[in-house]
DNA sequence: TAATTCACCTACAGGCATTAGGTAAATTCC
DNA sequence: GGAATTTACCTAATGCCTGTAGGTGAATTA
């Protein structure tokens, strides 16, 4: 009997077991069981485990744009900003394993081809509405890119369920202080530093 | 001949094993054939290759700590913002493999023996000069984390080695960033959305 | 110098990734 | 509709890794 498999529906089946066990627990083992397959059945459709990781890290980068691009449409200013970063943090929270394997390193040819590019225009349209001239909207994404994926990454880690108060009050005030800081961003011709 | 280990050297060894592999590619094969010494010897020092991977995440946060109030005492503001920051990203550099494993997760127990609590204590010294009263300082304390945390990731994955400006401006701007949405932080005793 | 400790060893079992080579089900072609 | 081809899936075998059991000899202590 064949079980109808191809590279897509072992790697949402990838993706599925790494929201359930961790991205990093996820073995062509437990991934063949789960399909009601023999392990080397599997290197019918995938290369081998790290070509499972990297479509799997792929799956999750394109889902990510998707949602992104949904919740951005129609959307500008302190609403898309927390639009996008709630897409990241609902996601991650959703789905950590494929969260988690979004950060898995990609050549550098593959990562043209992803969706991170795509995760890049997005959040320089976002900024669109601040009025930031280069080399200030580099600065500024760089910054948005790493308040959410330090915040998500540590929130999903517990770093904010032992203390008060609740994570979602501290999201609100992170996304508030980001729009006030990006509305009143100052522009530097000439930093005597850089 | 005795190789004259005890759980510290191998614990040492095992962090420097993974500043130079990456921590999760750490195995005790590797590990035993760098210290001249068979793998069921080191069965006598650590009780496996998981309590190794939890004592190099100790080493980590211990010597980021200890770098992190060297550098602190005696800074107060904007100086003491960009010392803590400047010990985290460039611990991320000089060990990145001690750097990924100080994001190892640790059981509630052990965490609470770890350096981490100084850690929060110190992001907490850091904000003492921008006068904030509670629950600010502790959303503040969460934001200062995830912009470090985030920003020293992205950076270590090479999320900005692609595209100008060069990362250090960005990074200058980012704890400018920082200082000045501290210095004008808006205090809310009534915030109607929380 | 004798007893004890323990750092290190050999030998083995189990789990996982990977490859080689075979079989039968599905598809294509005439 | 039957033959040829493709391919999804299989069994079998190899190698690396973690982990355990039990032994040996060097260092330490009495």
């Amino acid at each position: 009997m064949r079980a109808g498999l191809n590279a897509e529906r072992v790697t949402v089946a990838g993706a599925d077991l790494a929201d359930e066990v961790g991205f990093g627990e996820v073995t062509l083992s437990a991934l063949a069981e789960r399909l009601g397959v023999k392990v080397a059945s599997l290197y019918s459709h995938v290369a081998g485990l790290g070509d499972l990781q990297t479509r799997i890290a792929l799956l999750a980068l394109a889902e990510l744009a998707d949602l992104a691009a949904g919740e951005l449409a129609g959307r500008a200013g302190r609403d898309a900003l927390a639009a996008l970063g709630g897409v990241f943090r609902d996601y991650a929270r959703e789905h950590p394993g494929r969260y988690a394997a979004a950060q898995h390193p990609l050549d550098h040819e593959t990562a043209l081809a992803s969706a991170g590019p795509r995760h890049a225009a997005m959040t320089r349209a976002v900024l669109r509405d601040y009025h930031l001239a280069e080399p200030d909207r580099t600065h500024a994404v760089r910054l948005l890119g790493s308040v959410f994926h330090g915040y998500v990454s540590l929130e999903l880690r517990g770093a904010f369920s032992h203390s008060a108060p609740d994570s979602q009050e501290s999201w609100v005030r992170v996304i508030d202080s980001l729009d006030a800081l990006l509305r009143s961003w100052p522009t530097t011709d000439d930093d005597p530093r850089t």
